[in-house]
DNA sequence: ATTCTTGCAAAGCCTTTGCAACTGC
DNA sequence: GCAGTTGCAAAGGCTTTGCAAGAAT
């Protein structure tokens, strides 16, 4: 949330409607993908698969977990969501409307801090060209502790884990 | 295995079993783990459990899965191995004696290329320090097609996935 | 002797899937 | 009405764990 967001020219559920449509095999727009695409793109902007749900369900919405995980799929695929592989379970990030950007994992507290510098793109591409290996994608995550932990904890370890 | 490694002035083992040794409460030195440590570190560059537990019933060394992956875990806090957290399975490679590298994995082949680019670790500080968060580590993984891959399918696709 | 480790099988956790009922188009 | 979707519960894949037997110090 912390990066300016990218301009987009159809909503997420227009998006949606467009990806499934234009399916070698049409897919159908139902009413538990819309309202998860409402719900996920109000708000949210990390989370997994279990706090999605719950957050639903506090919120009155109804959708089964299987149908979750498969409304997830096609989101990502979509372009919509983005996948973190982060830990135990997988995380999604608006994909759709924000701009490309790494993560600072703070490992006391879990949050995310996001972050964007172009230098690490560079390098990331002259490493690929001189290996002529042809890029599909990215994942960066710095693990340590964010400032309010290190400062909660009042600076009592300086090595690194 | 493509990057040079680093002096180190114990043998692997030796390392091992100090760790195990200067526990809380002492830890013991198994004839599993003393097969386990001589079999990873006399060849296996990057392996998962699975493949571990394979290539170690082949070659005869008899050791269940529950060691196995006690095992791993206690070689990886040991600081003798290093998790890498791709795909599905939980992939180790050797910490101790390696400098430290990022790399780019072949979604074709699997393959996993090493490569160290300094600019990434100073660009990472950089980025930390303007956000006070102190760093434990990071996790690079570049996705995509390696130089072979990329020949035997003749180039067709150039574009991103 | 004591206390940690092993192996087995069972359980755990996250995610996927088979299938009958249902629904968008 | 056809073809894709849902929900349930069961299965899957990877990893962890309880426990009794065994081994290291």
């Amino acid at each position: 949330m912390s990066l300016p967001a990218v301009a987009v020219t159809q909503t997420p559920e227009a998006k949606f409607r467009e990806y499934l449509a234009t399916r070698a095999r049409a897919q159908r727009f139902t009413e538990q993908q819309r309202e998860m695409v409402a719900y996920i793109f109000s708000q949210h902007s990390h989370f997994d698969a279990e706090e999605l749900l719950d957050a639903m369900k506090r919120d009155g919405i109804r959708v089964s977990r299987a149908t979750a995980y498969r409304t997830l799929a096609k989101l990502v695929d979509a372009g919509l969501l983005r996948r973190l592989e982060i830990g135990p379970r997988t995380h999604y990030e608006h994909d759709y409307g924000y701009p490309q950007h790494d993560h600072l994992v703070c490992t006391r507290c879990k949050k995310m801090i996001e972050f964007q510098r172009p230098e690490i793109d560079q390098v990331i591409r002259d490493v690929c060209s001189e290996h002529l290996f042809q890029i599909a994608g990215h994942t960066l995550f710095v693990r340590g502790v964010c400032a309010e932990c290190n400062r909660a904890r009042g600076n009592r370890r300086l090595d690194l884990v």
